[in-house]
DNA sequence: ATTTTGGGCACT
DNA sequence: GTGCCCAAAATT
């Protein structure tokens, strides 16, 4: 090869050529550096297609400069990042740098110097040094790593280096990780979950492409079954990729990854630190990494021998990206799994309707797990209907609810109260002269937290301290509180209940692993009674005194007309409903709603998950809505108003007509500020037979746009803000 | 996205 | 002719 296609990673330019300077090595997928104009870039040497006649001249080629000493991104992961840019209307580079970790991982080799105790007991010691000595036990990281953790400076860490209590350690960057071992612990399974593993290890064996389906109810043993598929992976040398929806799912997920395979596996996230980031990345690249758990972009990573993908709550939302490259992890995981002819498994207790759909059609093999493990029940479900049963004013838990809360407290169980709302109230005003409080950057109102004292947006983190008097009309004393938020509820039981111990679980309160693990070991060791959280506690956990779970209102989930409101409200209350009664305790649960007969409410209390697919399919169909049509969303947005809307009246003007493509808009996004900008929003309707993403480049790639105006693509989008 | 270029224009 | 500003073109 003396000529290469080169993706260059260059916000505007994609594929370049360039020419090979002898004695270069190079392979399709390798990565060099080039020359660009008076700057140097990275880029992946891409095979592309030639368009003949229409080459750039031999003289114009510069050399590449360099061949940086990773190895090539292999053929499969190329083909993926192909159908990524391709299917989300993408640019192919900002999908291709998702594989790479930083320019830092590609030099590769090195050493760092991280720091320990040295376990000489020292005198006398400062507050400072002693809260130090306390918190760095047993650790070792970098002086700012350490710092963090110990919540001191690094001046108090550096002085404790000089006067010998902390000794400095050299590390090798690229050192490896310890091995996982495929049978470290033998597991129990029943005669379901057996069947469930002889199916995934045999696939793992065969080696080709084979999309599962793993449909289980929440506590019927998910994860072992397809640990079993992990262990035949290790087992033949290959490299597995779990991905899970939550970063706060992983510290229950660690737990049960070591008691069987005795090793932690390699965390892949967007808050691993950049040293053990690129550590990671080399031990990926290099095959060394045999288990990697993530979230989305661990997706894109170029495994050098990939056996087998997992895809764990493969119908949470969260899989959905929602800026940058708005790609579905869930969906991309399969076409990655057939471009690498391998098999991939989606676990879920409440699987996306697509996914049923799919599984109904036999592209995916649908894999049924009915029962509880070690013969717990399912939960009984009731419905309390708020109009009939109604709340002490200013109150928000039912006395049907309150009284089986209390009758848990007496007999020493756990109750759990869940209400997908953080903070204190979702809305402050003046009394006195009806002001909000509104974010300046967004259009939304600020969230009070009690706990923080601030108010919050929730969409661009702005902050503000609660005042003392109205900002509008300077009255003291005159700002109330509207709506419930998680802390408010926890006040309430604390009002109700003062005896009991309360945990109140958000990402505000819960927002490290160590605060994870604190909590689960609290509510395991029966130190708290009852639990008020946010989605966060809908999954993962298990705690067998926890008896009764409350689900405060049933019904916010189902305002603001999304399409997959209904789905994903079921999803949810089915998964924290899924909490209760996973001891040898039956469990109950009790759903608050205005709106006892909506199909929703009606599936979850009958427990005909059937019947509700079944509806939930049909209105889809009404809506043309997927799997049945397609959707699509163009947000155009600028920090200058007026911008936007001559933006999107500009992409109007030109929208194509076309038969099975209907074009809604353009309106102003339900979010018509965000984040400082103004966004103007349209909806596409389509036939499934037609080709969207054509007709969409072909709609936008023609038009140009002042320089502030941003112009996303959201295929197939989940949310629709 | 960033850098280079070239045209138009005021000023010397 | 020279410097300066801005828009347009090029970047392989």
């Amino acid at each position: 090869m003396n000529r290469v296609r080169l993706l260059v990673f260059n916000a505007v330019l994609n594929v370049l050529d360039y020419r090979v300077p002898s004695g270069m090595e190079i392979e399709l997928g390798s990565v060099v550096v080039a020359p660009l104009g008076p700057r140097q870039v990275v880029g992946i040497v891409w095979e592309a297609e030639r368009l003949p006649g229409n080459e750039v001249p031999e003289s114009k080629l510069r050399p590449l400069l360099e061949m940086l000493p990773v190895p090539p991104i292999p053929a499969p992961l190329r083909r993926l990042i192909e159908w990524t840019a391709d299917y989300y209307c993408a640019p192919l580079n900002s999908v291709a740098r998702m594989a790479l970790a930083s320019a830092a991982a590609l030099r590769g080799g090195g050493t760092m110097t991280e720091y320990r105790l040295t376990g000489i007991e020292p005198k006398r010691l400062t507050p400072q040094r002693a809260a130090a000595m306390d918190a760095l036990e047993g650790e070792q990281a970098t002086i700012r790593e350490l710092a963090e953790r110990a919540s001191v400076s690094e001046g108090v860490l550096r002085g404790m280096v000089g006067s010998g209590l902390l000794e400095p350690v050299v590390v090798d960057l690229d050192r490896p990780y310890p091995r996982a071992r495929a049978d470290f612990a033998q597991p129990k399974l029943n005669e379901d979950q057996q069947a469930a593993t002889d199916t995934f290890v045999a696939a793992v064996r065969k080696g080709t492409f084979a999309p599962f389906l793993l449909d289980g109810v929440t506590g019927s043993g998910k994860t072992e079954c397809y640990f079993e598929a992990i262990a035949e992976a290790l087992r033949r040398g290959e490299q597995v990729l779990v991905m899970l929806p939550e970063i706060a799912l992983t510290e229950n997920f660690l737990r049960r990854f070591e008691a069987r395979f005795g090793v932690p596996p390699l965390l892949w996230h967007s808050s691993v630190k950049s040293t053990e980031r690129r550590r990671a990345w080399r031990a990926v690249v290099k095959g060394e990494a045999q288990v990697v758990v993530g979230a989305r972009s661990a997706l894109f990573l170029p495994y050098a021998k990939l056996g087998l993908i997992v895809v764990d709550e493969a119908h949470e939302v969260s899989f959905k990206q929602d800026d940058g490259v708005r790609y579905n992890a869930r969906d991309v995981a399969v076409m990655r799994a057939k471009f690498e002819q391998i098999p991939v498994i989606l676990a879920s207790a409440t699987p996306a309707l697509e996914s049923m759909q799919l599984a109904e059609a036999g592209v995916y093999t649908k894999i049924d797990l009915p029962d509880r493990f070690g013969g717990a029940t399912l939960p009984e479900i009731k419905i309390i209907d708020l109009r009939k049963d109604i709340p002490e004013r200013g109150h928000w838990l039912a006395p049907l609810l309150v009284k089986e809360m209390q009758q848990r407290l007496e007999r020493g169980e756990q109750s759990l109260l869940f209400l997908n709302r953080r903070g204190y109230a979702p809305l402050t005003l003046c009394r006195n002269c009806g002001f909000r409080f509104k974010c300046p950057h967004c259009s939304a109102w600020l969230i009070e937290h009690r706990l923080s004292r601030r108010l919050t947006c929730h969409h661009c983190g702005f902050e503000h301290g609660v005042p003392e008097t109205c900002p509008e009309c300077g009255t003291g004393d005159c700002l109330v509180a509207c709506g419930p938020g998680v802390e408010r509820i926890a006040d309430e039981v604390r009002e109700l209940m003062p005896e009991a111990r309360i945990a109140v679980v958000t990402s505000d309160t819960i927002n490290s692993p160590a605060k994870i693990a604190e909590f689960v070991e609290a509510a395991e060791n029966k130190l708290i009674d009852v639990i008020v959280g946010t989605q966060l506690v809908t999954k993962g956990y298990h705690f067998p005194e926890l008896t009764l779970v409350g689900v405060v209102d049933a019904d916010m989930g189902l305002e603001g007309g999304d399409l997959r409101a209904g789905e994903r409200s079921y999803q949810q209350i089915a998964q924290v409903a899924g909490r209760a009664g996973r001891g040898e305790k039956p469990g109950e649960v009790l759903i608050q709603t205005r709106h006892p007969e909506a199909p929703v409410i009606q599936a979850l209390a009958s427990g005909d998950r059937d019947a509700f697919y079944a509806a939930e399919a049909e209105s889809r169909r009404d809506a043309m809505a997927p799997p049945f049509g397609r959707w699509a969303a163009i947000i155009i947005s600028s920090e200058d108003e007026a911008e936007a809307k001559a933006a999107a009246r500009h992409i109007g003007a030109a929208r194509p007509d076309v038969p099975d493509v209907f074009v809604i808009g353009p309106a102003p996004a339900p979010l018509s500020l965000l984040r400082g900008r103004y966004r103007y929003r349209f909806l596409i309707n389509a036939r499934r037979s037609a080709e969207l993403q054509t007709i969409i480049r072909g709609w936008l790639d023609p038009l140009k746009f002042p320089n502030g105006v941003r112009v996303a693509v959201d295929i197939d989008p989940y949310s629709f803000v």
